[in-house]
DNA sequence: GTAAAATGTTAGCGAAGTCTAACAAAAGGA
DNA sequence: TCCTTTTGTTAGACTTCGCTAACATTTTAC
């Protein structure tokens, strides 16, 4: 399933937001995306039509699993490009995390997995050694892991 | 000036072809883009809206300096990305190709400058110490140098 | 319990970028 | 030349994704 880059950050906006607020409404991914209500409520729709979320009118916002699924795969992008703008190319964050966003919906699953492996290999990092996870919040915190602790 | 994904893909085009062909027509573009003619036509009105490309109705399309300039920069963007996917990362050529494509309208200038600097590095390249550039047939032709033949 | 505030939806606009159908202009061949 | 083919343009449709304005619903607070 191939989603438009806008769908998938409202997809990644509501992974994020459930995983911390549990309930999910149109006010609160508007303001993370910085766009109207009448925009997410447009963007919601569609996300509903492909059956990535479930959600009736005025009600919170659910993923379905297929919908978590694949938030959890756009996440997974996103970080790894950051990962590596920040700790190979030693981009500030800041940035990384813009540029990141944006790559993301560009790069296929497949490079992003070389490029985790490739990550792994030349930081030396043993954190990652598992496979990055998304779940596993050992991995997540590989992501804060500066070029400047990886071992020698 | 920051160009939508489409009109840095019409951009890029006429530049390639106008180095081969000399002439460039709407239909030169609309083959080589895989898209019809009216929508090119559309899409070269908002170039030359842009003075990006110098353009009279049924007369040969024009780059202007400014278009040829902005054109260099989103080819060497794109060839650096594809460097880094085929050399780096190992990436079959013909995919990498249609990454990198997809690609270069989201890193910036500066990361893509970044990371060509990290592939000459890594690569152990002496042909791009010169810095990458596009004009340098020498240069083009380091894109075609696979990771098999790089010096160890 | 009701009025105000917050939240959500609908309608309609506009830009970009694709398309098809129809028409216009230019180029080429006999 | 003039007729056909190639090339280019115009008009209009559709999709996505933003927006504003207006309206509807729900929640909160008193």
């Amino acid at each position: 399933m191939k989603l438009t880059n806008s769908q998938e950050e409202y997809l990644k906006t509501i992974y994020l937001l459930e995983k911390n607020n549990k309930k999910v409404r149109v006010t609160d991914i508007a303001k993370k995306l910085k766009i109207t209500k009448p925009s997410v409520n447009k963007g919601i729709n569609i996300l509903k039509e492909l059956g990535l979320i479930i959600y009736e009118a005025y009600k919170d916002i659910l993923l379905t699993d297929k919908g978590k699924e694949l938030a959890i795969k756009i996440i997974k992008r996103q970080d790894i490009l950051e990962m590596f703008l920040v700790n190979v190319l030693e981009i500030e964050r800041k940035q990384a995390v813009e540029e990141a966003k944006a790559l993301k919906h560009a790069i296929s699953e497949k490079t992003a997995i070389k490029l985790n492996k490739y990550i792994t290999e030349v930081l030396n990092l043993d954190e990652l050694e598992c496979g990055y996870d998304i779940n596993n919040e050992k991995c997540r915190n590989c992501l804060r892991v500066t070029a400047k602790n990886r071992k020698k």
